[in-house]
RNA sequence: GGGCGAGUAGCUCAAGCGUGGAGAGCGCUUGUCUUACAAACAAGAGGUUGCUGGUUCGAGUCCAGCCUCGCCCA
């Protein structure tokens, strides 16, 4: 064994090992309560980044755990079509050969596609091994796969039959560079720096003119309306008139609408239903007319008349232009607002009506309130809930169609005659009329519409598997919160409509990294850390290790110290291990006959217990922190110093060893490799310790005070040469541990004026008649307690 | 505009219910090749816990107001 622990070559060594022993196989027909964990898929438009490490860092270290408990346990892999983030991607990558997914076509799209899939596809399965999850890669699911896809259809199909899915035309969020609708989460605002210009429309009776404010000019062309709020004293008397829309100069009726902002620009508001999703709303329900002068590809269109083919801004322009000849440009003035973006290309979304698929979210949404409410799904942290039902109590139905090539087809079919036939396989004719002149809807879904059942989809649903019946519903689910509404919400409300269960009890929504400069980590931007960058220097445990210490429950910058932490505890394990192996191998048994070896065996079994309780609460950070402390404090600074003195003795290592079991146990969830490493190197093995079981309770009576008085004095003598008064056990652990050079020589008056500084406040404390009176009993008595420990340190400095 | 979170040592972060002396790792200074580990061990310096008030025997922690940063929703 090297005196420096190499993770190269080691780790690769127990992944292949693992995996091919088959110990990261769930089986239905395996006895034991099931721990599942479904790991999200990664979307194959690009290779992982180090905060896909962090959740599965975080996962694998629940599933190991579970899985020396004795649980069955089935750890999830997968990957996600990722409908428009690959579309974007490939079209990035096109566009820098001059080409666009559009002149593929769509079968020259599908074989370009299928090449990027096995590229990154691949990526993600070979990086998912080399961090050491221990997923159950045999059953790796894609979610365009075959059985997957006939999921989605069955789905699409329920929803429809259900009444809950229709079509209509109606605003939506269109992107003018991908040429699709999106939903309303993939839409991200960002503040924009505009100009407000004041615009008078004149009253068409003569009698004035209204002044409404706009940031869009150019949608003046399809202003329908002029609204005002009801209850606004300063417009009362104009409902029911007609105004003058500039430029086009349309007569349009002055409306009362509760939706007005008063405060607003003028609190008047110019109403165009064809390109505000607001404006929509109000002109729904006043029965306006939808006019659009904005076409798909966001540039007027013909019924801009003779601004046809002019951008927006330009168009824009020319109305203002003609305003201000005429009078009635009132003012422009400098606008600071947030403006909807496309959350995959960034372009700058326009609301547009085009006809769309959409799921009706009240009744799919009420179950999914109550399985919250009612803790069956739990949020970790709690707070999580709350951001989960006040999008959930609000939701708005939900756009599942794509005007994009990649993704599951809509199975709508429509024949000559316009009949519509929804089918989970391409039916043979019409389901009204019988025609066989079929053709199906050229839009595919949304990509969540699928991910949605990925908990029972990975399984084998629609089919009634063993695997569908043994491991549904699932335990935990880890996830970033930038996905709660797109993705966990949406699996809970499918897996109670469909399965009629949850499909996890706890949403875990982990830490979000930063890079070390505070910003969000972007791989388009190169602001990310590579996985590799932490992996190939430093091992998959030390990452792991060091990602587990940032997973707080809060967004801290990503740094190395973790991971260099992290190296230095796999060393530290490897060079105590040598120390107990070079003595000699016995096999473990703990049999303690000193202070001791029953006081580390107190401290693993303590250890274990809170590590136990961190791991239940998901507070991961400080479960590797007690590990780290356990380690390096107790087990190897005072308990390897203790016994080095009768390391010959064969009782002493074999408590030794069972003491390091113990341990290895307790980190293999956390660091698998090293401890499988070492495991092996013991004296009679006879399994993995990925499988062995995990340490019972146990009680090791001790005066373990006698311990902590050869501490006391060892920090006394450290710090200032001063001896103090041992005897018995305490002397001869603290013989053995500091090794002192010589007798004593500091300054004992120094120490005792120390000591009696501390005495002094403890009795000041206690002779607070209010302290003893109102605080807590335990305080009290932790005071009383210090002081005690305070009078018998100045007692043995003589 | 509404909501959530954060601000603690030079850096990255801790500090269950207010538990009574604010800690860890890294970095820095000093010492030490000691039966494994010098990539180690030991000791040390380093803090007005963003600001202002309040509650309390006691506040990093609770309350009110303010400042700065980040995120979500509209």
């Amino acid at each position: 064994m090297d005196p420096l622990y190499k993770p190269q070559g080691v780790e690769a060594r127990w992944q292949q090992t693992w995996e091919e022993e088959g110990l990261y196989e769930a089986d239905p027909d395996a006895p034991g309560e099931t721990f599942v964990v479904m790991h999200p898929p990664p979307n194959i438009s690009g290779s992982l980044t180090i905060g896909h490490c962090l959740q599965l860092s975080l996962e694998d270290t629940l599933v190991r755990w579970h899985r020396m408990r004795g649980f069955n346990t089935l750890f999830q892999p997968g990957y996600d079509h990722a409908g428009i983030s690959t579309w974007a991607a490939i079209g990035r990558t096109l566009a820098q050969e001059g080409r666009s997914q559009r002149d593929l076509g769509r079968e020259g799209f599908d074989t370009y596609v299928q090449e990027w899939l096995e590229r990154y596809g691949g990526t993600i399965m070979s990086q998912f091994r080399l961090l050491g999850a221990s997923l159950d890669y045999r059953r790796a699911r894609f979610t365009m796969d075959e059985g997957y896809y006939r999921a989605v259809m069955r789905w699409f199909v329920h929803l429809y039959e259900r009444g809950w899915i229709y079509r209509a035309n109606r605003i939506v969020n269109w992107c003018p560079r991908d040429l699709t609708a999106l939903s309303d989460l993939e839409v991200e605002h960002e503040d924009a720096d505009d100009t407000l210009s004041y615009v008078r429309y004149p009253l068409s009776d003569g009698s004035g003119h209204v002044t409404i404010a706009t940031v869009r000019p150019a949608t003046i062309l399809a202003d329908v309306a002029v609204a005002v709020h009801p209850d606004d004293q300063r417009y009362r008397r104009l409902v029911g008139k007609e105004v003058v829309v500039p430029f086009v100069e349309r007569r349009v009726p002055v409306i009362a609408d509760e939706r007005v902002e008063m405060e607003f620009g003028t609190g008047a508001l110019k109403i165009t239903p064809g390109h505000d999703p607001t404006d929509f709303e109000i002109g729904r329900d006043h029965g306006l007319p939808e006019l659009a002068v904005i076409g798909a590809d966001g540039v007027m269109n013909d019924a801009a008349g003779e601004l046809a083919g002019l951008s927006q801004q330009e168009a824009g322009r020319r109305v203002l232009d003609w305003a201000s000849e005429r009078g009635l440009l009132e003012k422009r003035e400098h606008y600071r607002h947030s403006v909807g973006h496309c959350v995959r290309c960034h372009s700058r979304v326009e609301p547009l009506i085009v006809p769309q698929w959409w799921v009706a979210m009240k009744e799919l949404a009420a179950p999914a309130v109550a399985a919250v409410k009612e803790g069956r799904v739990r949020f970790t942290p709690d707070r999580f809930a709350r951001v989960y039902l006040d999008w959930m109590e609000n939701v708005r139905d939900w756009c599942i169609s794509r005007q994009i090539w990649w993704g599951h087809r809509i199975p709508v079919w429509y024949c000559p005659d316009g009949h519509v036939t929804v089918a989970e396989t391409e039916p043979q004719a019409c389901a009204e009329c019988g025609s066989s002149e079929l053709r199906q809807d050229e839009d595919v879904l949304d990509t969540w519409f699928s991910s949605a059942l990925y908990p029972f989809a990975t399984l084998g649903w629609p089919d009634q598997t063993p695997e569908l019946a043994r491991f549904y519903p699932g335990n935990v689910l880890a996830t970033a919160r930038d996905i709660i509404f797109l993705w966990v919400a949406r699996m809970i409300f499918s897996g109670l409509e469909l399965i009629g269960a949850e499909p996890f009890h706890d949403a875990v929504i982990h830490s979000y990294l930063q890079n070390p400069e505070g910003k969000r980590m972007s791989r388009t931007l190169g602001t990310g850390i590579d996985p590799e960058e932490a992996l190939e220097p430093y091992g998959a445990d030390a990452t792991r290790y060091g990602l587990l210490k940032m997973t707080t429950g809060q967004d801290p910058r990503f740094s190395w110290g973790t991971i260099e932490e992290g190296r230095k505890l796999a060393n530290k394990l490897w060079n105590a291990s040598r120390l107990l192996l070079l003595a000699g191998g016995v096999e473990p048994d703990a049999r303690p006959s000193s202070i001791e070896e029953r006081w580390i065996l107190a401290r693993i079994d303590a250890t274990r217990a809170q590590f136990e309780a961190d791991l239940a609460a998901f507070d991961f950070a400080h479960a590797v922190q007690r590990l780290y402390h356990l380690t390096f404090d107790d087990f190897c600074d005072w308990y390897l110093e203790s016994i080095k003195p009768r390391l010959e003795e064969e009782d002493v290592r074999a408590t030794a060893f069972a003491a390091l079991e113990r341990l290895l146990k307790l980190l293999h969830p956390v660091m698998p490799h090293v401890t499988e490493e070492i495991w092996t190197n013991l004296p009679a093995r006879e399994t993995r310790l990925i499988v062995a079981p995990w340490p019972e309770p146990e009680t090791w009576e001790g005066e373990l005070e006698t311990m902590e008085s050869a501490q006391t004095a060892a920090r006394i003598y450290r710090r200032s040469g001063v001896r103090i008064k041992l005897t018995g056990d305490s002397a001869r652990i603290f013989e053995a541990v500091v090794r002192p050079g010589d007798d004593g020589h500091g300054d004992v008056e120094a120490e005792r004026a120390r000591v009696q500084k501390e005495i002094e406040r403890a009795e000041r404390m206690l002779a607070n008649e209010k302290f003893v009176a109102n605080a807590a009993p335990e305080a009290v008595d932790a005071e009383r307690e210090k002081l005690a420990q305070y009078l018998a340190e100045r007692d043995a400095l003589g």
